[in-house]
Parts: C-alpha cells; structure tokens; sequence
DNA sequence: ACAAGACTTGAAAAAGTCTTCAATCCATCA
DNA sequence: TGATGGATTGAAGACTTTTTCAAGTCTTGT
C-alpha cells in the first residue's frame, strides 16, 4: 500500500500553492507552451521558471517534449482546470462575504 | 486594488497544502466538531492542531464557536469539499497512469 | 475559591521551500 | 568548429512553515 490519500491530496495542493506554477497552469491549461513563450508571460528569472517547471514535472502535472531548439510543456492533468475555476468561484465568495463584514461594521458603527 | 487572482489562488491552494488540515477539512465538510472530536480522529498533539486550526481560520475556511466548555468548528467554505473530491479523482487518475506506465515497463522489458 | 478539562498562545528549534548564481547541456547556424 | 539562443542543473543563502514546549485563558463542577 501507498501513501494515504489525505497526505497525497496534501501534496497535490501544495505544488498548486505558488503564483508562478498557477500561472503555468493556467497558460498551459489554453494550449501547449515553449518554455521561452512561458518566459514572456509570466515575471521571473529563466533558472527560477525551470525549477517551478521542474516541480510540476516531479509530481507529474506536466510532461515536456523537445522541438528542436526548444522545450514544449503540456498539461498532463486538464482536470486542473476545473481546479482553478472553482478555487476562483470560492475565493471571489470569500472575498464578498468579507465585503459584507465590512459593510456591516461600517453601517453598526456607534 | 486587490492581490492579482492567481497570487490568491496560490496561497488558497497552499492552505490546503497539509495533511492534517486536509483531514480536518474532511471531517468538518461531514459536519460540526468540537476540538477534543477532531483530537480523537487526527494523530496530532494539541497545540498543533490548534495551530492548524488557526492557519484555517486566518485564512476564513473555518469558524468557530464556544459552546460551554468546548469550542466548535465549522466549515465556511462548503464547496471545499467538491475541491477534495476532485482531487481524488486527479490523484487517482494520476496513479492509474503511473500504474499502466509501470506495465508497460514490464511488458516491453528485454 | 479552587481544581480540572478543553483549548489557545508565543516563542524557539527543526524542517522545508524559494530564489539566485554559475556552470552546463543541447541543437542550430555561420 | 565555434558561437549563439534556449533551457536545465546543483548548490548556497534567504525565507517560511511546521513542530514542540511551557505558560496561560475560559468554563464548569465541587
């Protein structure tokens, strides 16, 4: 036997928890992308990017082929997509239940 | 203007990113528990499972309550629980993948 | 008022992650 | 062959998170 889920699940969310491999999941989630087409999108050093590209690889969200001169990335996992949009749906939740907090505060004042 | 979405994204997902806030998401998305519940079912000392409970509440995906002598929580994030089923569904995929690939090795091998 | 159970807090040490740098690899083109 | 553009690697240092411990709070029952 494996690992327990609940630890793999844990795993699985914290290769999801940092801005630049979201944001390679996102661009790779519309369509295959060169590391340097990355590069032009996304703030970062290149040797940085290759070590975010080198956690999704480990944990198997990505999978990479050589064209020639460059390096092509793919989404191994498109279920993630779904991932993303509904971590969007909560957040932007979170975000308005907190507004009505505030709302709240400001209309109780005094 | 707020923190860019996929910033927010990343520190949502790395809230989930631990096995026993994981499981105590899980057992709160079945419903209510006080601490010394949780306590029962989570291998985990006291203190740290308060200060993971902490970690959930900064972060909103819980409140909790006082209820005489106990204190319990809730999940406020429901929909957190179709979040963990989809990374079943992922995790499982995944393994299935590694499973097939792991034949193939046998199959082709010599 | 005191003791006991239930829980939280702050702080220090341990463990883990992120960023950056220099070195390297690999394919192409002059 | 040597130079160039594209990408990866390993290792060091900075930074963050996790774990643990001792001390403290709050509520109930005696």
């Amino acid at each position: 036997m494996g690992v327990p889920l609940y630890q793999a699940k844990a795993e699985f969310f914290r290769t999801l928890g940092h801005p630049a491999r979201i944001r390679i999941l996102e661009l790779l989630a519309e369509r295959d992308h060169a590391v340097h087409e990355l590069l032009e999108q996304i703030a970062i050093e290149p040797s940085n990017l290759s070590q975010q590209l080198a956690v999704l690889r480990r944990t198997s969200m990505v999978v990479s082929r050589r064209q020639g001169g460059q390096v092509v990335y793919s989404i191994s996992v498109p279920e993630v997509r779904d991932l993303l949009l509904a971590a969007r749906t909560i957040l932007v939740g979170l975000a308005e239940a907190q507004a009505e907090f505030e709302d709240d505060l400001i209309v109780t004042r005094d």
